[in-house]
Parts: structure tokens; C-alpha cells; sequence
DNA sequence: TGACTTTTGTTCGTATATCGCACAATATCG
DNA sequence: CGATATTGTGCGATATACGAACAAAAGTCA
């Protein structure tokens, strides 16, 4: 690709709606240059360009999303049709396991939501298509990571903020990498309140019908119902039963 | 604003974006040129950007979009408090009621949810927060559009494609008007399988603590299961009692 | 309160990058 | 293989980004 054919300041742009997330429902002029490090006058036009187009609002002193942007997000969802496949796998699975279950992509050092069949809301987070979780420390994130190269894997991981979100997060990337040769042997993941105290978590990866790695589906339950050991026992058939029927249909 | 102070650059780039959905998960430049009317030029340096910045992937032929784009939708979810609000109040809603419970607000001619609670899949549509619908045969959007000046209600009807999806789908524009008063009397609307044969659905206006309507909630259930008519008495009081709660957490 | 400092938003001229056109190259298909 | 459609490229005209300077608030402290 030639430098000529790059739009930088369509690039910008996107990078000051990213500049929204998480903390950041309103941000000033000089709150988005800071967090996109571009300069106040260049994020000044980016945003009232997203304004005129109705992306965002503007009371003249803060800019806030509107819901116009989940226009460019679903387009994906809209588009793709993976999620639309997985869905009513795991509607049923989730229903013979009587817990929540869940697909995800790797993207970057996350883990991305595609599909979601929820029994009831057990963990603090809401989850949703589109939500992410640190891969490192998500059952789905394991076997993602599992599934790459040693070495993609070591990079990942020297992006990652390894931080323990609770007693039991494995932080060391020796550690992790170790697991993630377990994980690769044995076929599945479980995650045992790493994430968040409380919750347990079991995944498998779904190959398309050329062996090909491309998602992640896990099945989470509140330890104090199952323990980890039962998660494997109780959980992993109906796992690897939607594996096998997945594989059939994906290509 | 003046004239320098947009970045047709970037608006440009944001429609190609939109450009995928629905019927096109893959475009080659030509097809995104047609769909967005821009010059073959324009839209190629804009998708290389988008795949340079691993937005899209492309195979020398046809760009795809990647998950990544979900970050740019997400940040709205991430950011804007109301769906975190409006979740805890659907799982309630929707467990006592024993359907799925889903919140929208209105974006164009459409209705876009942005929250849900889903029990079962009773549709053959596959709805997640992001998920757009039309508004005029749609319960909450039959709420949104009563809750508007008539003259505006009437010039998002005028722009869209008022078509039949079963053979009870009111497509009459004075008519649509017509069920937009009834509606705002009553306070609540009903669908009895405008959309799809076999799903009745009932919506109510959800109303910030000023009076300001700021999105719909409903209940959604099959015909099989529950006539039009027992919707309002078995799920109106529900949603009433849950348009109450919220009433007073919303600013 | 009021003068001073700091931060934030806006404007402007200019160097530079992008747009769109026309043409060249390549792929697709009968 | 020729016809047609699609994609890639060079170039002049035009639009945008940059950085600095200015204006306007917001904060600070005596």
C-alpha cells in the first residue's frame, strides 16, 4: 500500500470515537487530544464533524456519543455471519446446562463478545455482543490464546496489563504461557474465579471444518453452585457435543 | 460551524463503514462506491485505511469487516449510562414475566435497542443491544413515534418504507397516525404480529424524572402463548411498575 | 474581591495531503 | 481471444492539518 492511499484523517477520527469508552462518556475538546494525543484543533474538527453527522451531541462545552455510532459497531454483527450461526447453539446450550453461555473472537489483547444466550445475570459485569474482557484471564481468553503461536501468544501477553482482579488471577506469563500448553493438550480451559470472586468459567475452541481456530464458547456458573472440578465434569460434554455440531456447519 | 470545520475525509470514511450491514458482509471497491455514491478512489483509500488500521480485512479482492469495528459502537454502550441503568430493571421484568424484556430509543426511522433481557428465542430475528427494527410496526417504536410533535412523527413516517411484513401490518400512514394518538392516551402500545406471525409484543414510554421521554421498554411473547388482548393484562402492570422505578433513577 | 496564572477553545496562514478525474492495467466472462 | 467490467495510478485543483498566536474562561491566592 502506498502512503498516498492511507486517509489519516478518517484514521483520527476513529481514533477520538475510540477516545469514548468506559470512563468517558463526555469528553471536552482538549479531553479527547489528550487521550488520542492529536492535536486540540485537529480533535476539534473530528467531532464536530460527528456532531454535523449526527454521531454526537454537543452543549457547546462537552461532546457525547449518540446512539447513531452503534450504527458502525453492528454493522459488523449485521454483516458477519458467525454470530448469527453460533446463536442458536448456544441458546441451547445454555438451556441444557441451565447456565449462561457465551462465543467470543480474540482482538488484540481481549476477548470480544459476538453472541450471548444469558440465563440469569450472575456476574457484576454485563455482558453483552460487543463487550470485551482482558484475555489473559477469561476461560474463552485461554483457549484463544492457547490456540496461537507460543510466540503471538508471548507478544499478547507483553501488551496485556496483567493485573489481578482477584486473589486467584495468575499474573506471570511463564505461568500463563504454561497454561496455555495445558490448555492446548487437555482441549479446554477453565477459569476458576480469576476474573471476578465467585465465578467459574469453562471453554472450548470452535474449529471451522478445515481445523481452523476462529472462536471461543464457554459456559459460566457461580462457584458457590458449581465448583471447578464439577465445571469440567458436568459442563465439558455439552461443550464438546456444540463443538462437534459447530464444526459440521462452519466453514 | 463553519465550512473548514469538517472533515469530509472522515464523514466519507464513516459511510463506507455503513455500508457494510445487513446484505454486505464483503464489498469490493466498486460495490462500496455504488452504496455510498463516492468516488472509486475515495472509497479504496478509505477501506486500505480501515484494513491498514485492522478494521477490515482484505484479500486482494473483497474487504470484510474485522470485530475491531465493534469497539467504535461499543463505545456508545460503554459510555452512555442509560443501558447499565435500564439491564438490572429488564432481568427483573423479564424473569417475573417469564419473556424477554427489551429497552430502545429511536434513531431515524428506526428503533435501536440498547438493552435486553432475552429468555427464550422465540423470533427468527436475532436482537441484541444494537439491533435495529423499524419503527412504525414495532411496540416501542409505536411509543417513541406517539411521544413526538405529530408533524415530526409524520415526516419520519414519510421517509420510511412502510411495508407489510405479515398480513397484519398497518402501513397506512393516517392510520399509523392514528394508532400513534390512541397510544399516547392510553399510554402503551400493542402489537399484535405486525413484524413477524406469531409475536405479539406490548411497549410503554419510559419518562426521565423531568417528564422527557427518553426510551421505550416492552415485553415481548408469542401469539401461541399470549393473545394480543391478555397482553395488557397480564404484562401491562409489570411494565408499569417497572416504568415507575425508573421514573425516579433517571435524570 | 481582584489581579495573576493556567487551562481551554478558536482562528489563521501556510505547507502538505487528499479528492476526483482521466487514463492505464488487470481481471472476468462469454 | 475480444469485450466488458473492475481495479490501480499520476496529476492538477482543492481541502485539510499543523502550530502558533490570540481570545476566553476557569482556577488560584493574597
Amino acid at each position: 500500500m502506498r502512503e498516498t492511499d492511507f486517509v489519516s484523517g478518517f484514521a483520527r477520527g476513529l481514533k477520538v470515537i475510540e477516545a469514548f469508552g468506559e470512563m468517558h462518556q463526555r469528553l471536552s475538546i482538549t479531553d479527547a487530544a489528550k487521550l488520542t494525543d492529536l492535536d486540540r484543533a485537529t480533535v476539534r474538527r473530528s467531532l464536530l464533524t460527528l456532531a454535523e453527522l449526527g454521531y454526537a451531541d454537543y452543549d457547546g462545552k462537552f461532546f457525547t456519543l449518540t446512539p447513531k455510532v452503534l450504527r458502525l459497531g453492528h454493522a459488523y454483527l449485521a454483516a458477519t455471519p458467525l454470530p448469527a450461526i453460533l446463536q442458536p447453539h448456544l441458546d441451547q446450550l445454555s438451556e441444557k446446562a441451565g447456565q449462561s453461555a457465551s462465543a467470543s473472537v480474540l482482538d488484540g489483547t481481549e476477548i470480544l463478545y459476538i453472541a450471548r444466550a444469558s440465563q440469569r445475570r450472575v456476574m457484576s459485569i454485563n455482558l453483552t455482543p460487543g463487550s470485551r474482557l482482558p484475555a489473559y484471564c477469561a476461560s474463552m481468553g485461554r483457549v484463544l490464546l492457547a490456540g496461537l503461536p507460543e510466540g503471538e501468544a508471548r507478544t499478547i501477553l507483553a501488551r496485556t496489563e496483567l493485573k489481578a482482579n482477584t486473589p486467584r488471577t495468575i499474573t506471570d506469563p511463564e505461568e500463563l504461557i504454561a497454561e496455555f500448553r495445558r490448555v492446548r493438550a487437555q482441549g479446554y480451559a477453565v477459569i476458576d474465579q480469576e476474573l471476578e470472586l465467585g465465578l467459574c468459567s469453562i471453554a472450548v475452541p470452535i474449529e471451522n471444518d478445515r481445523g481452523h481456530l476462529i472462536a471461543a464458547i464457554n459456559i459460566g456458573a457461580p462457584a458457590a453452585h458449581t465448583s471447578a472440578a464439577e465445571m469440567v465434569t458436568r459442563y465439558l460434554p455439552l461443550l464438546k457435543e456444540t463443538q462437534a455440531a459447530l464444526r459440521l456447519v462452519l466453514r
